[in-house]
DNA sequence: CTGAGATTTCAGAAATTTCTGAAACATCCA
DNA sequence: TGGATGTTTCAGAAATTTCTGAAATCTCAG
């Protein structure tokens, strides 16, 4: 018996280790559903994140109480933003799951993944947009000059602000995650 | 006629300019709905910061196609992030709504409240988490001293992430906006 | 006070997102 | 090759979020 992973983590023990465990995916799931992110996925990571171990796609459901398409969804797109790894276990064909450990892979993981889904195509549009005004076609325009001007101004503004973000994204993904910890550091403390 | 707020930016005109604030509005309310902001509470700041000027909610709600009601909700929600003011014209009993036109007060706005609402809470449970497996209570424990000791280097690593977070965004709340740019661009120019 | 205009609220409706479960698909071994 | 085990997919169901519209509330001038 005990068929899934025959893993320790699997289950939830009652005990108070799992008790921390289960507010962790709590929490963490609370977060991710405010920032966008569907509270299962960010449960899953929790999950795998908190227990350490690799665990099969039975596990989860257990542990979680989904389904198997919903974990299986999940996982999938946890191994696509790269937080995530499948490994094996020897003499088993289920394919198991870990969580990326160090939270700093983990810091550049979500924000590599974020910029190139969220930031370069919002920068792509606003291009877009400043370029349906360019400048010809003055003959007949309903609008003022002024307002076109004032209006490029403020699609320069937000151009320059989802820019500004897009660069101090990139350095944080190139950064070795040593120096990282130690950049986060410098900007967080030195007044100015 | 043309009731609203007499305001000529209320109205779509089907020239150029009303084209690209459209796409503007789109465009932000998709970037909102992606970071967990209603995709109308997007548009509306949207809509009021691309055309710069003061808007009651009549011009708001004819312009996006929303109701009273939903357009009421979307405004205060940005008069309490702080990023749009309440304005008044004279001889006019309506109130009238302005968009903060800085993008770096923008940012620091939407840093300061996205950190308390958040951020702050996390970091709370997150603590609280980790004293729920604090150290006394070791009498028939199940789980052996050693899972504990993970469990707590994990639950520490994530404070360390969050609370490095909470710091920088602190730190760029705080800077008076000239200095943010400058910041900003120091992060993001000298590699390492 | 009174009432016309302006704003807020909120119960139910509509839209959207997320989840389930079973069928289709893939892989491995005998 | 057949079938046992494991994984993915996706149409419809369920849950959640968002929106509407009308009633309640507020505000101010007369």
């Amino acid at each position: 018996m005990d068929s899934p992973g025959d893993n320790p983590s699997a289950r939830p023990t009652g005990d108070r280790l799992s008790a921390a465990q289960e507010r962790f995916v709590a929490t963490w799931g609370q977060m991710g559903s405010t920032w966008g992110i569907s509270r299962t996925m960010a449960e899953v990571h929790a999950l795998l994140y908190i227990t350490g171990e690799p665990m099969c796609t039975d596990d989860v459901m257990e542990r979680l109480a989904i389904s198997r398409g919903n974990a299986s969804m999940s996982i999938r797109s946890l191994v696509d933003w790269g937080i995530v790894t499948r490994t094996h276990k020897r003499g088993d064909r289920k394919e198991y799951f870990q969580a990326e450990q160090d939270v700093w892979s983990l810091l550049q993981a979500i924000v590599r993944e974020r910029m190139k889904r969220e930031l370069q195509p919002v920068l792509a549009s606003l291009y877009e947009i400043r370029d349906l005004t360019a400048s010809p076609e003055r003959s007949g325009e309903v609008q003022p000059e002024v307002k076109t001007a004032a209006h490029h101004a403020r699609i320069d503004g937000m151009i320059d602000l989802v820019r500004t973000l897009e660069q101090m994204g990139e350095k944080l993904v190139e950064l070795p995650k040593e120096q990282l910890q130690a950049l986060a550091q410098q900007i967080a403390e030195p007044l100015g």
